[in-house]
DNA sequence: GTTACTGCAAATCTTTTGCAGAAGA
DNA sequence: TCTTCTGCAAAAGATTTGCAGTAAC
């Protein structure tokens, strides 16, 4: 069986020869920043890139994290989440949902065969070319309801929530 | 029929109520912030809010508009986008998708049931207590298309898009 | 009369830009 | 060799913060 570590290897090998068959340089910077995103299950911020980056490549610049996230996305190989400020950035290439717990932040992917059917259904109502799209939630994970986070103020709001998306 | 105007004035109302009833001031502000929002289909961002209220009340700061928006996304009367760089804010109380036109930029809301779907089974899957969501698509507009926004490298992203959405 | 809210100015933080030099193809 | 890409430094935006004065309750 393929080690998560095969696994990242082989999403590498392909972003290289994607890079070189679509006329693009391969860079060192590019490839690590490509695997940093992918190895990382934490949805990082282009900041968080960046400073880990840097452990292998002390000079790398921010600019140069910026321009590599742009082109993973140009290239349909990374999405961008607009969690809270700071955006973060998904390297799982399949169509899913992303859960943001809003206590310690952390981000879930939830493989949903909905999200592909609500693409068919708003291609067809809205009659637009799509090429992208984002399905994002809020709430506290069950790590942080078993800790006591939801107080009274967040459970009402939690509530409110549930109505009116079910209504 | 009611006209636009006056779904506007009664939304208004209700946020009104609502404020003082959990305590907030009612202040002249917050009501023009909420009007300005909930009157315009456009989904603007904070800095057009800021413009637009500004009109009415020229001393206002973009300090308060900021304020006021967060304390909207926290009543659940507007949900932040994350689209492109500026926060951009939606009232519709609704649930619903937004799709924006990556050309023109405008935003355009669709009902689909299928949203409350999907919020369900998130709930279900991921054991969150949740408490939002958003579900957000890119693509290029019907008048965009017609007016030949569509170079060949946009297509080729569309068609991809379209596979990895499918697949 | 209290206390929350506003306006202002400065600060902070993220992201972009312009340019000279380095390094892929 | 020819560009593209990188690193750097500065700039540009968006959003937040601290504080004194104002206004809602």
């Amino acid at each position: 069986m393929p080690t998560l570590g095969d696994r990242v290897q082989a999403m590498v090998e392909r972003f290289r020869d994607l890079l070189s068959r679509e006329g693009y340089r391969v860079t060192p910077q590019r490839l690590a920043i490509y695997e940093a995103l992918i190895a990382s299950p934490r949805h990082p911020s282009a900041e968080e890139l960046y400073e880990q980056v840097s452990r292998r490549f002390p000079m790398i610049s921010p600019a140069t994290v910026y321009n590599t996230l742009q082109l993973l996305v140009k290239m349909g190989l990374a999405s961008e989440l607009g969690f809270s400020g700071e955006t973060r950035y998904d390297g799982n290439p399949h169509v899913h949902v992303n859960v943001l717990c809003s206590h310690c932040k952390r981000i879930f992917d939830i493989e949903e065969d909905l999200a592909a059917e609500i693409f068919e259904r708003v291609r067809a109502k809205s009659n637009f070319v799509l090429y992208g799209q984002r399905h994002e939630f809020f709430g506290v994970c069950p790590e942080c309801q078993a800790r006591g986070v939801l107080n009274g103020s967040v459970q009402r709001e939690a509530q409110a929530a549930g109505r009116s998306a079910a209504d």
